[in-house]
RNA sequence: GCCGAGGUAGCUCAGCUGGUAGAGCAGCUGAUUCGUAAUCAGCAGGUCGGGAGUUCGAAUCUCCUCCUCGGCUCCA
């Protein structure tokens, strides 16, 4: 037996078994890949002598941890059979950060079932089971698993095209699955079940709801810990807590769930935010549009929403006998400001954006925070060009786009390309164009992109631009759409060079998608403490003594008179104290007026970080607070 | 919508097996005038999410309902 092996770069060739375990070893491997990457066990090596090389999986690699908590989930099944005999096993794979699995079981598991589970599992991974391979015909896996009252696995093996399946076993518990699994349970060496949570079997809401458990491990204890303190810092910077407590908005039973309320610092942000919007568009060549909330149902119909977008919609009001609806999107109304009067090839392309609020029914289970609401702004924007023009668009929209995101400190994107999903309106023929546009305007941009198959929305393809925030997280925000369909439907068109009317195309684009979701992105981006430009309260005047109020006064208001975010902590406190509700406020300057700073005309500016800047005039600070601002740093 | 966990003062939370509510912070009042993350004292504040039921008696038990949270699904 002559076998070689590739561990990172080098290539080993081993000759016995113990060789083979010291190489092994040495790559930290938990598998191994054949040339045609398949993954095989470590200890299935002996069958694959005629594959010429096998690469070793090392748990340090993407595929290895997988595979790792791939087998972790084994082992939480494993316990749970052991401690709740009645639980029927559906599925666990791994998945992102972790695993889960699914059980069938009466009584759903609480969070002290967790913790012995956790215990029971550990005394497995002691145990060192090797993980055993066997290959039954799917006759007798199937009559295996019947036995055992395993109806899911029954379900799964008859799905299952090959002859033949593979189990698994590892102390005496047996699963089906492909495989392949790390060598034995004693491998795992950190692990932490995080929740448990109800899923459907096969996430289809027909069926039965199962319980889910989610953990999560890692090759090394200190691994693990630094995941969990993300999480935590996730938990901290959520923004539904930073939100109460540095009071930027709220959501109140009263009025509706997933109906935001902007309180005055929240919507000081939005200002900005809206400012910015604005002011740069209109530089971009955009024109501002406002629109009303509500339109005929008719009006709807003929857009096709009432036909596809009919689930997302709320019911119809009757006004004058005439169904009215509350406006799901801003579409229709750009067409119609569009088809007011005659438009020349000249004029081309027209862009109209308008920060237009709309509302969309969701369901009352996947409501959350401002990320996903009822009621929310769109930073909505519909170009009408010529097919000539859209490659030139769509390039001016991406670096558009980039900007935008760039001045909100997101550096990072991934791009993805949504082709025709199964529910649509229009040609495919047009679909096809409009798809190979965006190719087109992607590809000479030199960004890289994914493609999501089917993701579209129903009148045309889109680009989505997913943005990384501080903590690696990825947010879909912005979404450029092209769209052949609705100027058909509109009848819209521009008179030609030629005297004659031509159907321009339209692209749809939001930046920041909905103000609510961006502002949530925002608060936990920055968690909270926003640059100066943003921060809703720039500084703070702190006086020491009652006598330093009057000049204190002198300097807010002329703070104030300069456009500044600017509060007075003029209350008989102690320094300190006030100095802790500024830091805990995020406001980003405070500034210390004192006897020192009453001779000598200068004030101490203090920075949130607790760094203290050399005194200067009010003038100065001025002077240094709006070059920051400018810079939008 | 479905499964599970919750809802007690403005906020964060305590309140065991039923005997009609408690802390810290915030607020108000007073004292203190104190130079870089909490000065002291006092006061006030709640039909315990809402409704119905069981009971002599319900924050506590039962049912219904609304909302929030973790997921499933979907999306901006």
């Amino acid at each position: 037996m002559e076998i070689k092996i590739r561990i990172g770069d080098s290539v080993s060739e081993v000759q016995d078994a113990s060789g083979i375990n010291k190489i092994l070893k040495r790559g930290n491997a938990v598998a191994l890949k054949k040339e045609s990457g398949e993954f095989i066990d470590l200890d299935s090596i002996s069958d694959e002598s005629d594959d010429p090389e096998l690469e070793a999986v090392s748990l340090d690699s993407a595929d290895g941890l997988e595979i790792y908590r791939h087998s972790t989930s084994h082992i939480m099944a494993h316990a749970v059979r052991e401690l709740f005999p009645d639980a029927k096993m559906a599925i666990g794979p791994a998945i992102e950060n972790g695993f889960y699995y699914d059980f069938d079981i009466d009584t759903p598991f609480t969070p002290e079932d967790l913790k012995k589970i956790e215990d029971k599992m550990s005394g497995i991974i002691n145990e060192n089971n090797p993980f055993r391979r066997k290959i039954l015909p799917k006759k007798e896996a199937l009559r295996l698993f019947e036995e055992m009252d395993e109806k899911y696995k029954v379900e799964i093996i008859n799905e299952i095209e090959d002859e033949e399946v593979s189990l698994y076993e590892e102390g005496g518990f047996v699963d089906l699955c492909r495989g392949p699994h790390i060598p034995s349970t004693g491998y795992v060496k950190a692990f932490k079940l995080l929740k448990v949570a109800g899923a459907y079997w096969r996430g289809s809401e027909k069926n039965k709801m199962l319980q889910r458990i989610y953990g999560t491990a890692f090759a090394i204890p200190k691994e693990l810990k630094r995941h969990l303190n993300f999480l935590e810092e996730v938990k901290k910077r959520d923004h539904r807590r930073l939100g109460k407590e540095l009071d930027l908005f709220s959501i109140n039973d009263n009025i509706g769930p997933g109906l935001i309320l902007w309180h005055p610092r929240g919507a000081m942000i939005r200002k900005t935010i809206e400012d910015f919007w604005r002011n740069e568009h209109i530089r971009a060549d955009y024109q501002i549009l406002f629109t009303p909330h509500i339109a005929k149902l008719r009006l709807w119909e003929q857009s096709g929403h009432w036909g596809f977008y009919r689930e997302n919609m709320y019911s119809p009001m009757e006004i004058d006998g005439v169904d009215y609806e509350i406006k799901p999107m801003n579409c229709p109304f750009h067409i119609a400001v569009y088809n007011s009067s005659l438009k020349s090839y000249r004029e081309l392309p027209i862009r109209y954006a308008e920060l237009g609020t709309v509302y969309r029914y969701e369901r009352s289970g996947v409501l959350h925070g401002l990320m996903r609401v009822r009621g929310f702004t769109q930073d909505d924007a519909h170009i009408f060009c010529r097919e000539d023009q859209i490659e030139e668009e769509i390039l001016n929209v991406l670096d558009f786009t980039i900007f935008v995101l760039r001045t909100f400190g997101f550096e990072d994107y991934n791009i993805y390309l949504s082709t025709r999903p199964e529910k649509f309106v229009g040609s495919p023929g047009n679909w096809e164009r409009s798809t190979n546009a965006l190719k087109t305007s992607l590809e000479k941009k030199g960004l890289k992109y994914e493609v999501d198959p089917g993701e579209g929305v129903f009148y045309g393809p889109k680009i989505d631009i997913k943005v990384k925030d501080s903590l690696g997280r990825r947010w879909q925000c912005s979404t450029i759409q092209v769209d052949f369909n609705n100027p058909e439907i509109f009848d819209v068109s521009y008179r030609g060079a030629d005297g004659k009317d031509h159907q321009p195309i339209m692209i749809h684009r939001a930046l920041m998608g909905s103000l609510e979701r961006f502002f949530g992105i925002l608060i936990e981006h920055y968690a909270g403490s926003f640059p100066l430009w943003l921060a809703p309260v720039q500084i703070s005047v702190i006086t020491i003594a009652e006598r330093h109020i009057e000049f204190g006064l002198e300097v807010l208001k002329y703070l104030k008179k300069n456009d500044i975010k600017v509060e007075g902590s003029f209350d008989n406190e102690k320094i300190g104290y006030k100095i802790r509700q500024s830091a805990h406020s995020r406001i980003p300057y405070s500034v210390i007026i004192g006897d020192k700073e009453m001779d000598s005309g200068k004030v101490t500016v203090r920075k949130k970080n607790g760094e203290n800047l050399a005194p200067v005039t009010k003038e100065e600070l001025l002077d240094m607070l709006n070059k920051e601002i400018e810079s939008k740093k």
